[in-house]
DNA sequence: GTTTGACTCTATACCTACTGTAGAGTCTAG
DNA sequence: CTAGACTCTACAGTAGGTATAGAGTCAAAC
């Protein structure tokens, strides 16, 4: 049973961070010491891993709720949990695609400037156009 | 000069988001009618329409204010335009890499799932690893 | 002339996913 | 026994807006 700061070292993520998941109900509220500081157990342990886990690949606390909620589901299939993961493959090949796309056009613009010292700019003019 | 409501038309920006623009000072404050309600002309358009192309290409507000400052700035050279989309284009790049890593990482992850309806799943394995 | 409906105003709350701060209490090592 | 580290709650702030409440205004139909 550890503290929240030692819980904090072991896993990387921030004491407020901790708190605020439980707060926001993706971590199960831990037992308390008569002094009210948080226990916590190896369950809890990985919980936030997986928080931790998910998180890095972008998922969203709406998604992670619903993985979470299969985990704890005893009826749970695999195929369930890779559904789950394939939408959110879609969702982020669909952010890539957008931000290839705006990684594109800036390329463009910049190619339009020769950099001269003048005061015309063909990027600042790109950027009143009507669109 | 036009109301709101006919600037909002014209330019597909909502109503409230130019008003927010105000506030935060990215827009002008433009006249206003006796009645207080506001009335923007051919400039304000022209900035509105700054403010979506620049939005749309994943600028931020703080870097959008740069670029109004050079733009208002009669000494302004296209150099110091271009430099500044340039970061914005590095900027995107690194986000395009870091969602390109999180796209690979899924792919690889969804793979090890075979679909069968036993209980054990390799992805939530995955997520509760320590890293 | 009035009434209806569309429009506008301000102010405030809400969104995601946290982070930071104030002020108070607790634990532990020297 | 005290100093410093740790923990607690509650609230405010971040970006970039969106949504809502409640009040006032404008134009046209009747």
């Amino acid at each position: 049973m550890i503290k929240i700061g030692e819980m904090s070292k072991r896993t990387g993520i921030p004491v407020t961070t901790i708190r605020y998941y439980e707060k926001v109900g993706l971590l199960p509220a831990p037992g308390r010491l008569e002094s009210g500081y948080r226990l916590y157990n190896r369950a809890h342990l990985e919980r936030i891993n997986f928080l931790k886990n998910t998180r890095k690949l972008g998922f969203s606390q709406q998604r992670i709720k619903a993985l979470v909620s299969l985990l704890e589901n005893p009826n749970r299939t695999s195929e369930k949990v890779k559904i789950s993961v394939q939408s959110q493959l879609e969702e982020i090949r669909e952010k890539r695609l957008l931000i290839q796309n705006i990684e594109n056009q800036l390329k463009q613009i910049i190619a339009k400037c020769d950099g001269g010292e003048k005061s015309e700019c063909p990027i600042l003019e790109t950027f009143h156009e009507e669109t």
